[in-house]
DNA sequence: TCTTCATGGGAACCATTTTA
DNA sequence: TAAAATGGTTCCCATGAAGA
């Protein structure tokens, strides 16, 4: 497979940390299926390594075919865009919200947990964990709240990914809060946190961490999730800032 | 005739429980 | 440990009524 055009250059210059929003506008200035050549080229820090640079293109919602070292400090790749949602993260997160897998709605609107009759952002707002309704990046920016998911694939039921994607999706995942440090994560539905770590998981501030931070465990905001009400993803939201705010 | 709105039924969804 | 069954809310689409 050979990409569309010559090779673009992404993050010159910068820290490797703004390369996850810089190559999510990568991802949204092209279609699903478009090969795309990138070189890498922020400042190299101790942990800029290739499995980095294969991580950042999963989660900005492509699928690497080709990375390699350019020089000793860029990196060079072909990869296909996919029809994702890229992750919305950066240095100096408060709480790294870790979805399931992007909705069809969420990946064509490139705003997570968009469609309609999802509770997520009526219960961030009320939480106070957000001021702008489905505008991530202000919630980023203004109030620390990243966002990602286990797997970029995009289904439009949670079912269909089967449990080698979330468990190779959380091991993404863990390099990522590894490396970004967040206060805390929130993970928004009990059946991925239980396929990647513990079957027997309930909803609350988990025993263990994940990349070394501190865990709260929620049910899915989904409307389709009957068992959880508003009132109750509401307070679940501000336990898990109570989380951050300790962390 | 066209548009808008309300309604109803079936399908889809996910967490929990039960069963194998 | 995995698969199947269950329960109840929401979504989607078709249909019909009302109004312009």
């Amino acid at each position: 497979m050979t990409p569309t055009a010559r090779p673009v250059d992404v993050g010159s210059g910068r820290p490797t940390t703004d390369l996850p929003l810089l190559l999510a506008d990568l991802h949204l200035a092209h279609l699903p299926g478009d090969v795309v050549g990138i070189r890498l080229d922020p400042v190299p820090d101790v942990g800029w390594t290739l499995e980095r640079a294969g991580d950042l293109l999963v989660g900005a919602g492509f699928v690497p075919d080709t990375v390699s070292w350019w020089d000793t400090a860029r990196v060079e790749a072909v990869a296909t865009r996919i029809r994702s949602l890229p992750d919305t993260v950066a240095p100096d997160i408060r709480l790294l919200v870790v979805g399931l897998n992007p909705s069809p709605t969420s990946s064509d609107t490139a705003i997570g947990y968009c469609r309609g009759g999802n509770r997520f952002w009526p219960a961030v707002l009320e939480a106070g964990l957000a001021s702008v309704d489905r505008d991530p990046r202000h919630a980023l920016h203004r109030h620390g709240l990243g966002m990602t998911d286990l797997v970029r694939r995009t289904t439009s039921r949670a079912d269909e990914v089967d449990s080698g994607e979330y468990r190779a999706g959380a091991e993404r995942v863990e390099r990522l809060v590894a490396w970004l440090r967040p206060r805390a994560v929130c993970f928004v539905g009990l059946g991925g946190w239980r396929t990647v770590v513990d079957r027997q998981a309930i909803a609350g501030v988990q025993d263990r961490t994940f990349g070394g931070r501190p865990v709260y465990l929620m049910p899915h905001t989904s409307g389709l999730n009957a068992h959880s009400r508003l009132t109750d993803l509401v307070e679940h939201l501000r336990e898990a800032g109570r989380l951050a705010n300790r962390g």
